[in-house]
RNA sequence: GUGAGUGUAGCUCAGUUGGCAGAGCACCAGGUUGUGGCCCUGGUGGCCGUGGGUUCAAGUCCCAUCACUCACCCCA
């Protein structure tokens, strides 16, 4: 080695980027398997865009563009146009759909697992690289497509494993009608809903006071104030508080904003889906409505969904969502209405992982070929071969000395079921000493029979 | 970008009013030359995040800086 001299580099990462070792990486691949399997008995078809991206295909709203990150080359002043790591999913998909929506049959429903990339500081749950799994439905506008992104999403939580979450579901023109209704221009809806979207955290004083123009007490500039009028706030009031049954909150929001339209038309859709979800028995208690749920996205236009593991609330969204019309239109001059949903695969395993609802996934093998003596290295390869070809997960030992003390170290510590002991005297008898790892067991078999012998313990 | 907290062995952390750099776990060797875990004995391993200052003396006090963590914003 001639590194001796060189000066020790810490091995660090940087924040909020993060190692799998094997154990945390099977719990994830096993979250992927789960959610795969149920998005596929959807009929979602599978679907890869590439994970950079001309920085203006990405580039749509203030905040989000903030948190892209740039893609540089080692002298940037050879690259001609700026580019960018996807931060989500969702905008490749619309771009991609723009440039070969001949090639699909619409509605066009397909699912993505793919890693994206945020500029944001780490917190718990959040990070600057992490996996997303999408599923979205491109070109259809009917609700019916809403309901079905929803059902997916409850099947999907159950399948995880997952007992206590709800899936709150609103909608971007039921807040518009009543933006409208409350005489608020465009530039004070997004403040609205920011505003709204806090009363889970800070409660309705805090949030009357905030609709209001007070000052809060809040501890940083909180930039987001309105002036309300008083009668304007009562609205708003009446439409937080109300009563927990979904049909009966649905009928209230449709008196209070039945002169406005689009008001109108989003208590409509969200009746639909209501009534598909209602044939499927979905209990009614696991998709709430929720008018305080605004989700930041600037590209939602119709109904909006999230995901919240209820003994977790702090941790956020863990699968969200919402329909996005106009998503396509940045790219293309027909418009695709789509809707669709992300899980948050690394968030959700954090929450899991904290409520310990993960069981330990097993990778070991099954055996271990322990040659007693270099001399037996040879025989340990040699027999481990054919066991693979059986499909038996088998192992030889690969380090320095080939004494029993290491090897069956190492498969204690591997957590491999047997050691299969073949030493000069096995050898010359065509046996194999076998030892059960957990009880100490041992018996001695021909080596002919290894396959026999493992089909038996195999359950 | 804002606020708070934390940086000491590979990991988790102790370290008192400033006075020899510590423990547990992990790792290596031995107790056992064909038997892992448990136990016992011994060992390897550190510029105390970095730079400056105060002091006879700094892991400890002061200043700066960097990194990480949590929270805000926003979000999966």
């Amino acid at each position: 080695m001639s590194y001796s001299n060189h000066k020790l580099l810490k091995s660090r990462l940087p924040g909020g980027f993060r190692d799998f070792l094997p154990d945390e990486f099977a719990q994830r691949q096993w979250m992927l398997d789960t959610a795969v399997k149920v998005y596929q008995s959807f009929g979602f078809k599978p679907l890869q865009t590439s994970s950079v991206e001309y920085f203006e295909t990405l580039a749509g709203g203030d905040e989000t563009s903030k948190q892209i990150y740039r893609v540089f080359n080692q002298e940037p002043d050879l690259s001609v146009e700026s580019l960018a790591l996807r931060f989500d999913l969702t905008v490749s998909l619309a771009r991609m759909m723009a440039a070969n929506r001949n090639l699909f049959t619409l509605p066009f429903k397909r699912y993505q697992i793919g890693e994206v990339w945020r500029g944001e500081r780490q917190q718990r749950g959040r990070f600057r690289q992490f996996l997303q799994f999408d599923a979205d439905i491109v070109g259809t506008e009917h609700p019916s497509a809403d309901a079905e992104i929803l059902l997916l999403m409850y099947t999907t939580m159950q399948a995880l494993g997952v007992e206590n979450f709800i899936i709150k579901l609103n909608n971007r023109k039921i807040l518009n009608g009543l933006a409208l209704k409350l005489g608020m221009n465009p530039d004070e809806i997004n403040t609205f809903l920011r505003i709204l979207d806090k009363l889970e955290k800070i409660g309705w004083e805090e949030v009357k006071k905030l609709l209001k123009g007070d000052d809060t007490g809040l501890t940083d500039e909180v930039q987001d104030k309105l002036s309300l009028s008083a009668e304007s706030i009562n609205t708003v009031e009446e439409l937080i508080n109300l009563p927990p049954d979904n049909s009966e909150r649905l009928d209230e929001i449709f008196h209070l904003i039945q002169d406005v339209e689009i008001g109108r038309e989003g208590v409509g859709e969200i009746e639909i889906i209501f009534a598909l979800l209602d044939e499927t028995g979905v209990p009614e208690d696991r998709i709430s409505l929720d008018l305080s749920l605004a989700r930041g996205l600037d590209y939602y236009t119709g109904p909006v969904f999230e995901t919240i593991l209820t003994d977790l609330p702090s941790l956020g969204g863990v699968m969200s969502g919402g329909r996005y019309d106009d998503l396509v239109e940045r790219f293309s001059k027909e418009s695709l209405p789509a809707t669709g949903v992300s899980l948050g695969v690394d968030r959700l395993l954090v929450g899991l992982q904290e409520l310990g609802l993960l069981k330990a996934e097993q990778s070991a093998s099954d055996f271990l070929i322990v040659g007693l003596g270099e001399e037996m290295r040879g025989i340990a390869f040699k027999v481990a071969h054919e066991l693979r070809r059986r499909n038996i997960k088998t192992e030889v030992f690969l380090g320095d000395k080939m004494g029993m003390k290491q090897q069956l170290k190492y498969a204690d510590k591997s957590g491999i079921k047997y050691a299969v002991i073949i030493g000069s005297d096995e050898w010359a008898k065509q046996t194999a000493s076998v030892k059960n790892m957990k009880n100490g067991e041992q018996i001695e078999i021909p080596i002919s029979k290894l396959e026999e012998f493992y089909l038996k313990i195999r359950d």
